[in-house]
DNA sequence: ATTATTTAGATACTCTGGTATGTGACTTGA
DNA sequence: TCAAGTCACATACCAGAGTATCTAAATAAT
């Protein structure tokens, strides 16, 4: 005895639908590339019934991008306790870039990135939530590092973290924009390696 | 006596109309709050005539983007001669982060930063001029810098370039999305410091 | 001078994301 | 059980970027 009347099971099958339908869609054609009606007609429903379940057109693949945080749940737990906050970086960064490039794709990240320029993020932007908790995961790596006297004394965690996320945002900046001439993975480990030189103590 | 037919005069008018004006109710409404439409409509002509005048709504503060070459041009013999790679860049990024912030404005990097992801960067993508014009001044400096000693023998001037210039965009992009929670100035600082202290060759 | 050609600009589209509103099947409450 | 309300979806629309096509005036050619 399910909790739902079956007018919600045919939506929910409704949404799923449109949902996976306009994944394979964007995947195979492009966001820009894709039209509402496009996916709709594919589902045999009309615009409106689009609009019913998701706000925008970027709101499908947010769903998707949302799969990153549990990217983040499984992948944390691999990296090994016993090295030093900056190899706990490279690591978790090797690990994030090849999920980006391999799983989720340039053209859903170019979508992403390219949105959260679109509007001043007010508090509620959809990429505010998982960039939170990326900030989160490095912002403790740093504490750690700070903790344990790996970095200058004079900067704070807080903006450590800041320059160690931005180094993360660049390189994908610069994947998307220079595209196949870039390695992102190979870029993420060279600027960050480079950065985090910069962010060593030196005694 | 001009080379210049009266229907030529009159054109170039009509497209120096349009673009001040468009400029104009760029920065008062924002990219974004001003249609095509209104501009032709406040020049007394036709959006068809916007359209033979420029190819598209991006193309008209492309015109103004330009400048930024003007830029660099002037600002360029304004930096000592007398100082360190590093200086430099630090200097030549300072002055570049104020003229972007004072003179050009956010809204307009904004859109620009935006375009720049908008299609995979094929040859003769707008970004690309004054970035490419970028790249040489900021390849230059690191030249002058690989040649002294001052930077890791292991990395290839065209690798630190990279790495420089990313670090820039990282920093506009995030700006961008942070708002005026971030001083574009103050952050390029010490992203960029810490950076090239990543970079400095250590003996 | 008259005809042919070019071209700045106008008009009327298309296309697409998103909205406002309508509707009928289902659900709920008395 | 039946009236009232809800909700998934449909239809018709709007706005705004960009395009295709036309026109009339200016220019060039004969």
């Amino acid at each position: 005895m399910s909790n739902f009347t079956s007018r919600q099971v045919k939506a929910q099958e409704t949404k799923e639908n449109l949902l996976a339908t306009g994944l394979k869609l964007f995947h195979e054609k492009g966001f820009d590339n894709v039209t509402v009606d496009s996916i709709a007609k594919a589902c045999n429903v009309s615009k409106g019934a689009f609009y019913t379940h998701f706000d925008s057109k970027y709101d499908i693949f947010l769903e998707k991008f949302k799969n990153i945080d549990a990217f983040y749940s499984s992948f944390i737990p691999t990296i090994p306790q016993d090295i030093s906050a900056r190899e706990k970086i490279l690591f978790f960064y090797r690990g994030q870039l090849t999920y980006l490039r391999d799983d989720l794709g340039k053209e859903l990240i170019r979508t992403v990135y390219s949105s959260a320029l679109s509007l001043t993020m007010t508090e509620d932007h959809y990429l505010t939530s998982p960039e939170r908790n990326l900030y989160k995961i490095i912002f403790r790596f740093v504490e750690e590092g700070v903790q344990a006297g790996e970095f200058k004394e004079e900067l704070t965690s807080d903006v450590i973290s800041m320059l160690v996320t931005r180094c993360m945002r660049g390189t994908i900046y610069d994947w998307i924009i220079f595209g196949d001439r870039l390695d992102p993975v190979e870029e993420i480990q060279k600027m960050t390696t480079v950065l985090l030189d910069g962010l060593q103590r030196n005694n």
